[in-house]
DNA sequence: GCCAACGTTGGC
DNA sequence: GCCAACGTTGGC
């Protein structure tokens, strides 16, 4: 069953352009277990609204899709990386990651002023007040709705 | 810069 | 296992 997700990133720090540039990338440096469990449940070909979050404004950027499943994060094993897990080691790794792609930038940028103003989009876990999570599951309607906002392919 | 809404840590 | 203190996220 293919499923949608939402990722969040800071533009100042890895923005849809920079995804547009490299192909795809592995989502390092998530250090929340929910994150964490979201991702092994990903699927290679799921799609990933890709959002720009601290940002001004903060909204949708663009799409992705999965292109590798949860695998080990490399970071935590890296000293001087700033996602270093001292309790982790090869043989038990704690932070997980997945590979996403770029599908497409948003034709429309979606800003999350927006999206609140969207009866449809209610229950969004993004708009959901104090909402931190950086990957979430959206739902195909909420996905398609999103997608129709910001000028993204109906096709990936 | 403020602060609400978390998640994590560590003392007990 | 409880919970206070602390740290982080992220909108504003």
């Amino acid at each position: 069953m293919k499923r949608a997700w939402l990722v969040k990133s800071e533009p100042e720090g890895y923005a849809i352009d920079q995804l547009a540039r490299d192909g795809k990338t592995r989502w390092t440096g998530v250090r929340n277990y929910l994150a964490r469990n979201l991702m092994r449940e990903m699927a290679v070909g799921d799609l990933v609204l890709f959002y720009h979050s601290n940002a001004e404004p903060s909204g949708i950027a663009g799409l992705a899709r999965v292109s590798a499943i949860a695998a080990p994060d490399e970071t935590q094993f890296d000293p001087k990386s700033d996602y270093f897990e001292p309790r982790a080691s090869r043989a038990k790794p704690i932070w997980d990651c997945v590979e996403l792609a770029f599908v497409a930038k948003a034709k429309t940028f979606v800003p999350l002023d927006v999206l609140r103003r969207v009866p449809e989009l209610d229950g969004m876990e993004l708009l959901r007040k104090g909402s931190r999570l950086s990957v979430q599951p959206v739902t195909p309607a909420h996905l398609a709705i999103v997608r129709k906002l910001a000028g993204l392919p109906a096709k990936a």
